[in-house]
DNA sequence: CGGTCTGTTGAAGGATTTCAACACTCGTGG
DNA sequence: CCACGAGTGTTGAAATCCTTCAACAGACCG
């Protein structure tokens, strides 16, 4: 290969006066649940969320810890990491800026389930539970919006247990490539390239495999000029042949 | 062995006079979410269900078909499965009487993503998706109670994800059993009973498995006295030893 | 420029699937 | 009432996919 392999990926840092107070009622609109609202309410809102940075690789919150707040990404990447004995851990969802993240239901115990931790610098929003639980009884239309992103994103992690039980490895990870370029996808001169860092074992976690059959494979897709990848970074050079080997 | 082996199940049938208008405002507060209303709210809301009877086996909805009506278990048990082309099937949850089930989401495509089918006799209450979506709105405590449910609902289905992932089928044969034993549980002379009839297909497809596998596992159950099994029919008689194996 | 982290590759071993044959149970009809 | 057939469950053996262990190579960081 002529290229050189350094990351193409873009910076996600930012200074933490971009997580400001100023930007925040333009991102909260940008959220789904909020985005009916008209601007009085959204004001209303807006008085109870407080922002937060971290850099990359910082944990946001920890698995078992007591969960309090509601958390909305507004900028960066955010992976939920569920942690096994065995020290395997399953990643269960990567987050763009928008998606809410944190422990809901009152029924059980307000424990969270996963652990949160920043995939690049990230801001974040956050309201107290119990604060967001009144606004909800306050606003129908939030509660409705909130259960349909609830419903849909149970819907896919069913489709995740059909993939987990019905495909080969092969077929699950030319799948979540995908869906992940569908969602952090960016067209630059490497081709279709996923706009986060990206390990192979955040692959494997993601398809629940091992480390080494993701590099496997990987390699096996970058033999065929399917994508190409380096440390870190994956890019889709032929999504239509990706989409193919997903095809059940 | 000594014992016969015919079904020690019990009768699920019931004419269809069981599944009348009668009983259905008695059902319809039983639903998790609406047990929080008061009488005049819960008869209003009564109106605009509609009640119906399905054989054991009888499908009540088809994957792929649009998707109208939400629906509750009153009476029976129902399965949700998922069918894939090459003819694997996928069982995503079995319901007991007081569970909802059907399509939400009005973001995407009104399409069933499952089939339910009656696993026994089932009584259904059912109202059309547009008339429960305008009842979200006006009782928001139903909202919120239907999230928390779906929030939980998704819960349990990345606890699933991890157990596919990181686990081996015998345990996760065992973390099954002992799921089902809390919700069908039933304790009589062959032990804590599952009340409901359970083929090694419709194991094997709740815990993404062939037949085979899990027939040979529940053979060695069996061998270690941790159950009784016939056809259709599974007992439990050792749950701490069940729990056991299926801690991680 | 050396150390560390990430990714690659090979080979052996293990868990599970698949194919195949057989046994048991239940319902139905002779 | 019994016999038969279909559906369900059991068991064995070979094949397959994937994991694990291990060694090494390339990229990034100070």
């Amino acid at each position: 290969m002529a290229g050189r392999k350094t990351t193409p990926l873009k910076d996600f840092s930012l200074g933490t006066h971009r997580c400001s107070v100023d930007l925040r009622l333009e991102k909260l609109s940008m959220v789904p649940f909020f985005t009916d609202l008209d601007e009085g309410k959204l004001t209303a809102i807006n008085q109870q969320f407080s922002a937060a940075h971290h850099h990359a690789d910082e944990t946001i919150y920890h698995q078992d810890e007591r969960a309090t707040m509601l958390r909305v990404v507004v900028h960066g990447a955010v992976k939920l990491v569920r942690h096994t004995m065995d020290g395997k851990d399953v990643l269960l969802d990567m987050l763009q800026p928008g998606d809410y993240f944190g422990n809901f239901s009152t029924t059980g115990k307000a424990i969270y389930s996963e652990t949160a931790r920043a995939q690049t610098d990230v801001c974040i929003l956050s309201i107290r539970m119990s604060n967001f639980r009144s606004l909800l009884n306050d606003y129908p239309e939030v509660a409705v919006a909130v259960l349909d992103i609830t419903a849909d994103r149970l819907q896919s992690s069913r489709e995740k247990i059909r993939h987990l039980t019905t495909l080969t490895v092969k077929k699950r990870i030319a799948h979540i490539l995908v869906m992940l370029s569908e969602k952090f996808g960016e067209q630059n001169a490497y081709g279709l390239l996923l706009q986060l860092p990206l390990s192979r074992k955040d692959l494997a976690d993601m398809v629940g495999t091992s480390s080494e059959t993701a590099s496997r494979i990987m390699s096996d897709f970058q033999d065929q000029d399917i994508i190409k990848t380096g440390r870190q970074w994956v890019a889709i050079s032929d999504i239509n042949r990706l989409a193919d080997i997903a095809k059940e």
